[in-house]
DNA sequence: CTGAAAGCGCTTACAG
DNA sequence: CTGAAAGCGCTTACAG
């Protein structure tokens, strides 16, 4: 337990070489006999020795780690993203070193990234970009800002981005609920106005146009993302005087909360309403019913961004300012067929036995 | 954008000063004349100078930075011990860096916690500490173990750690059962025989034998703190042929699943079955109906670890070499009085009107 | 109130 | 295959 430390030149001492040498054995660099390998290897061990980061990263004028900086520690999406994040860093011998937001302390999330510590920074949204921007630009670290939509714009000109292609995503829940016979679709929206929510928004609404049936406005109703809201809202619909079949929440949490508020209303999910969600979290396939949802890939998305980071390091450049992930239909078990044969002109799966 | 670095030598030639003054003002070290530290800042900020941080820990020979290694990024818990943490840390002026654990990269995981890059390092159970071992005693670093308790054993003398009362947390929740003038209490528990999992289940049975009940081990329902196996615990327990009026689940999450299994078996919480929890992750108080538990003080175990770990790194010592924090009993929604009279000599709430 | 010098522990061309 | 020297950007006693 002692804090002594102990030093390459006290290793190259013991091992009676020089400093070089027991540099280049630690750092598995070429060009040294088997022999002083071994010699220089023992020396280590007996001695404790292990390289002092700072030093060598003063030294070798960069510290092969790379910074992230996450909104939070608790959304179920940002271990996906730190996941896949982690995979390629490892793969080109990059550390990861994970900062979380201090409310009403940006400038220092950013300052803790300087240089000699760090070689980039990767951002996760929800955040105001904003309130960095400042720390930002003092900081002249390459950055690469990682989307996954909930609370904030995702266009930022300023840096290069990662983000799922929302839009689609909700065309491809709409597509799925309206194959299944649903005319009556609910939406459960947010509160932000953020570019992914607005782009989901869309998609329901140029789904159901698509399909010729008109918008009405008492079928979306407002939540925030959280499991609470999601559960209130989905309560809002089914006391509508002509309640919606299926309810397409706008992620995953508030899906649970619309499923919890069927269930709670006396109703089944899916032979009574279903219930489609949005981000496919490890959690959707483990609820009861398991979450029929659009997939965004996460994972990827964090692999993506490191490896755009990584380029922006090396000099090579971002690949692409913005990169759009597309996202997929995940089919589990909230959803099935619309229980009101409303419609026969429709043949799709209506008709078909489960 | 650039990468060319500005360092304390360019603002001392931009400023007209030695590089010490430059060192004095950014440090905001006394002994610095009005009119200098406002031409150095003007200096520094023309030419918008940060700090190099690994310079500076090699010069300073410490890094005021804390590692923190975390089981994984989406627990509820996790995130409460590190705001307690950070906010010890932000007190004294110090970074926290948090790394994840990397399966089957145990060594590496503690090896990117160099000296030079922190000072200590909070280790995060559950994770077997022993794969750790050799790695941490290489490294002396002064280290403190959390233990929230889930899947390890906390009893480790090597390093001073921080844990809870698991023990009489599970007494709080029998004896406010029992106060309900519950009898048939079942218990969800875990597949792991970690210290805090097989004090939590001595608690239930001690509760039970203190109350005059005797023990019946169909009453024990394994899980392995998954919503899922929390609701399929929950399941056996209902399918009894003498059924629980009240469940006591090892932790929250089995918890969630053991009140949809009572749901979904068509019964109500808390008028048919009582369910409580233990820990108080956030998410309790949002779930239908809020959920009763016994709250594991995780932001003070954080905060508190994080003190002991300063105190270790100014060369104080640990102030105790584990500390265990107290546990306490939130009252919510999700229990209340035992539905079925089966002993009128108990008088608690019993016949309380609702 | 201000500064010249040494040194933190490492790596990097450059020689041999 | 091996090494002596310079230097990375900062802070720390120590003088003045």
């Amino acid at each position: 337990m002692s804090t002594a430390t102990v030093t390459l030149a006290d290793v190259a001492v013991h091992a009676g070489v020089s400093k070089m040498t027991v540099s280049k054995v630690v750092n598995r660099k070429p060009g040294i006999s088997e022999a002083t390998r071994t010699r220089v290897l023992e020396s280590v061990e007996t001695l404790g020795y292990t390289v002092h980061a700072s030093a060598r990263a003063l030294a070798a004028g960069r510290a092969d780690t790379l910074g992230v900086l996450l909104p939070d520690l608790y959304s179920q999406y940002i271990s996906e993203i730190l996941r896949g994040s982690d995979e390629v860093a490892l793969g080109a011998g990059q550390e990861l070193l994970i900062s979380t937001t201090r409310v009403r302390h940006e400038q220092r999330n950013i300052g803790r990234f300087s240089p000699g510590l760090v070689d980039g920074l990767l951002i996760v949204l929800p955040n105001s970009l904003q309130s960095y921007e400042r720390a930002l630009n003092t900081l002249r670290l390459p950055v690469v800002v990682i989307a996954p939509g909930e609370e904030e714009a995702s266009e930022n000109p300023q840096f290069p981005s990662v983000d799922a292609d929302h839009y689609t995503g909700a065309r491809l829940a709409m597509d799925h609920l309206l194959s299944l016979g649903h005319r009556r679709i609910g939406f459960i929206s947010s509160t932000t106005h953020s570019a992914p929510s607005l782009k989901r928004l869309r998609g329901y609404r140029e789904g159901l146009l698509t399909a010729g049936i008109a918008l009405d406005r008492d079928l979306e109703a407002t939540g925030d993302f959280t499991q609470q809201t999601g559960f209130r809202a989905a309560r809002t619909l089914l006391a509508l005087p002509e309640p919606p079949t299926a309810i397409f929440a706008i992620n995953d949490v508030s899906a649970f909360g619309a499923i919890e508020a069927v269930k709670d209303w006396g109703l089944r999910v899916p032979e009574d309403v279903s219930v489609i969600g949005f981000d496919d979290i490890p959690q959707a396939s483990q609820v009861y019913p398991p979450l029929t949802t659009i997939r965004q890939p996460l994972l990827e998305m964090g692999a993506a961004g490191t490896r755009q980071l990584l380029n922006l390091i090396h000099g090579v450049g971002a690949v692409s300012d913005t990169l759009i992930l597309p996202t997929e239909l995940i089919v589990r078990s909230s959803t099935g067929p619309c229980p009101i044969s409303t419609d026969s002109s429709h043949p799709d799966r209506a008709g078909r036995p489960m």
